[in-house]
DNA sequence: GTGAAAGCGCTAACAC
DNA sequence: GTGTTAGCGCTTTCAC
C-alpha cells in the first residue's frame, strides 16, 4: 500500500494525496476528504523513509549515552524523549560503556543515517577522533550537542552544570562544620565534571586557608569499585580524613560500601558529601548531604537546544546563531551532616 | 557523494561499488581496491535510507517501555542495546509513562517507519487497541516481542518471569519465620506481573492453610506514592500485619517510606520482602529480603528473541516457527528478615 | 487546485 | 566480473 494506491483509490494524483499528507493549503475541501477516507479505509501510513530520502532529511536524533543504568544517565535520557516526543523525534539511544573504541564505532555508524541532530555525553573531553567526528556532523548540517561533559577547545552548544561551584560549596559546607582534613574522590581528569569538581574543591580549601594534601585526593573514576579502593587507601592514612567528599552517584556508593563493611558511621565517624543525589538513600537513614542538580531538567533542555539549532537552519540563519552553553546551578540538600559540629561539641544525642 | 560518485571516481559502475559495500563475492580483488580508496578518500558512508528504501527493510528496532527511569526498566534497555549492538542494530526508545493512549500514539507512529522488530512493554494486558496493532505489526512482518508484562490472549514471543513462583517464595518465607499476618501491596490487575504475584501470594497463605484476609491486599499500582498510602491502610488496620510483601521496586520504596516516617524498623517492627531488587539498599543497613531476577540478561534474552524471529523470515521457515515464551527463574535474596523468627524468640541481639 | 514526471541514493535482476 | 537500468515510495517543481 503507497501513496499511488491511495491517489488511485481516491481518484487523485499521488502529487494531491502528498499534499494531503502534509497539509498543504492547496487543496479543495472536497478533495482533501476524498483522500483522507481512502487512508483510513486502508489503514495507511506513509513511508518515513521514502518521504526522509526525498526530502534529505529525517525526524531521527541520536542519543549517545555511556551507561543507561546509572539513573543519572537514565533521567536524562527521560527528559530527552520526553521533550523529543513532544515534536514527533524519535530517539535512537546507544551506549558507549565509557570505552572510546566503541564510541567511535557508533559515531562511524551514524555517518550514513540521515539523522537530524545528534545529543552525546562523550567519553572523553580530549579524544581527537571523536572531536573531528562531530565536528564533521557539524559540517553535514547535522547539529551536535553535549550534555554535562564537553569536548575540549570545541564550541558545541551544550547544557553543563555548574561544577566548580558546585564543589566548592560541598567542600565548603565540610569546612564550616568544622573539618579541616577533607579528602576527595575525583573522576576522570579527561572529563570537564572530572576535573571542574577537583577544581572547586582546591580553591574552596585554598579560599579558607586549608593547605591541600595530595594524599587525600584519590581518583575514583566515576566507578563504585575505584571509590571502594580509594576510601580504603585513605582511611588506612596515618592521618585519615574527617571528611569525604566524593565527585559522583557511583564513587559515593563505593565509599557507603567501604563505611558499611568496615562499621563506620556517617557524620559520627566521618562526614561524606556526594555529587548528584541518590533517590533510594532518602528511604533509608542514610542521610546523606549532596551537591544536587535539575537532571531530568537538563535532559528537556538539551533537546531544545538541538531544536533550537534545527530552527536556526530552517530560517537560513547560520551566521546569526551564536553558541549556546548553558550552566544549570547546583544546590546543596543538607541532610544531617551538619550534625558534625555538634557531634565535636559533644552534645550527639540531640 | 553518493554511490555514482564514488563509481565515477574508481573507474567502475554504481552496482560495483553497491557489491563492494556490500561484501559480494563477485568482484576482483583490483576492483575492490580501488573502490575501497574512493570510499576512503572521501570518507563516504552509503546512504542506509536509501538503502532501505530500496531493499525494504531496516536495521531499526522500537523499544518501548513505560519509565526508563524506573532502574528495572532501564536496566533491560541496557541489555537490548547492549546486544543489539552486536548486531548494528539500532535501537528508537520511546517511553508511554504508563499512559495507554501515549501507547496507542507511538504505535501509530511506528506504522510508517519500517522498522524490523518491535520489543515492548505494554502498559495493559487488556488494552484491545495495543493487541491490535501489534498484531497489525506481525501481519506485516514485523515481528514483536514481549517483555516482563504480557498481552492477553496472544501468542507472541516473550521473555517473563516466573512471578507466581517469586511471590510464593516470597509469602513462603515470611510464613516460615512465623507470620500469620502477612499483607500485599499489589501491582495492577491488568499486568501479568500484577495478577500473577498476587496469585503466588495467595497461593502460599492457602497451601499453608492461612486464611486469606482481603483486607490485607491492597493495590499498589507499581507506584511509590500508591504503595505509602497501602502501607498507612495496613498499619492503621485494628489488627495490622507483621510482614508485607511488596510487589515491585517502586512500591517497596512507598513501603520503606511509611516505616522511615513511622520509626518503624524492619523485622524489630515489621517484616517486608520486596520484588526486585533495589541496588541502593546494600549500601545501607536496609537488609532488605527481595525476590530477584536477572534483569540485565532478560534485556539481552529479548533481543535474542527478536534475532531468532529476523532468522526465520529470513529461511522462511514460517510454519515451523514456533512461539517462544521463556520464563526466567527469580530466586530470593534474604537479608536478614530471617531474624524475625530469633526476635520472636527473645534473641534480637545476637 | 491538480497532475506529470524527475529525482532522492541505493539494490538487484538481467545482460554481456 | 562488471555495467545498465528499473524500481523502492515519497516530494516537488513546473505545467495547466
Amino acid at each position: 500500500m503507497n501513496i499511488y494506491d491511495i491517489a488511485r483509490e481516491a481518484g487523485v494524483s499521488p502529487a494531491t494525496v502528498s499534499r494531503v499528507i502534509n497539509g498543504n493549503k492547496n487543496v479543495r475541501e472536497e478533495t482533501r476528504k476524498k483522500v483522507l477516507k481512502a487512508i483510513e479505509n486502508n489503514n495507511y501510513a506513509p513511508s518515513s523513509v521514502a518521504r526522509n530520502l526525498s526530502i534529505g532529511e529525517s525526524q531521527n536524533i541520536a542519543f549517545i549515552v555511556p551507561d543507561v543504568e546509572n539513573p543519572f544517565f537514565s533521567q536524562i535520557l527521560q527528559g530527552i524523549t520526553d521533550k523529543a516526543s513532544d515534536s514527533n523525534y524519535n530517539v535512537f539511544m546507544f551506549g558507549t560503556k565509557e570505552d572510546p573504541e566503541r564510541e567511535h564505532r557508533i559515531l562511524e555508524s551514524l555517518k550514513g543515517e540521515l539523522i537530524k541532530g545528534l545529543i552525546i555525553i562523550p567519553v572523553s573531553e580530549i579524544d581527537e577522533e571523536t572531536a573531528f567526528r562531530l565536528t564533521n556532523f557539524e559540517r553535514e548540517g547535522i547539529p551536535v550537542v553535549l550534555i554535562d561533559r564537553d569536548i575540549k577547545g570545541s564550541n558545541f552548544d551544550g547544557v553543563f552544570s555548574e561544577d566548580i561551584q558546585g564543589a566548592y560549596e560541598a567542600v565548603e559546607c565540610l569546612i564550616q562544620e568544622g573539618h579541616k582534613k577533607i579528602a576527595m574522590i575525583t573522576g576522570p581528569e579527561t572529563s570537564r565534571p572530572g576535573h571542574d569538581r577537583l577544581r572547586g574543591y582546591k580553591m574552596a580549601l585554598t579560599n579558607y586557608n586549608i593547605e591541600i594534601n595530595e594524599d587525600y585526593i584519590i581518583n575514583g573514576n566515576f566507578i563504585e569499585e575505584d571509590a571502594y579502593k580509594a576510601m580504603k587507601t585513605l582511611m588506612e592514612l596515618k592521618e585519615p580524613p574527617t571528611a569525604v567528599f566524593s565527585s559522583n552517584n557511583m564513587t559515593t556508593l563505593g565509599c557507603l560500601r567501604y563505611l558499611k563493611e568496615h562499621g563506620l558511621k556517617l557524620v559520627e565517624d566521618i562526614s561524606l558529601i556526594g555529587f548528584d543525589d541518590i533517590k533510594e538513600l532518602q528511604y533509608t537513614d542514610i542521610n546523606l548531604t549532596v551537591v544536587a542538580r535539575p537532571v531530568y531538567e537538563m535532559g528537556q533542555e538539551v533537546m531544545e537546544l538541538l531544536e533550537r539549532r534545527f530552527s536556526y537552519k530552517k530560517e537560513g540563519d547560520r551566521k546569526k546563531m551564536i553558541v549556546r552553553r548553558n550552566y544549570v546551578k547546583t544546590w546543596l540538600i543538607k541532610r544531617g551532616s551538619e550534625k558534625y559540629k555538634k557531634f565535636q561539641e559533644g552534645n550527639v544525642n540531640e
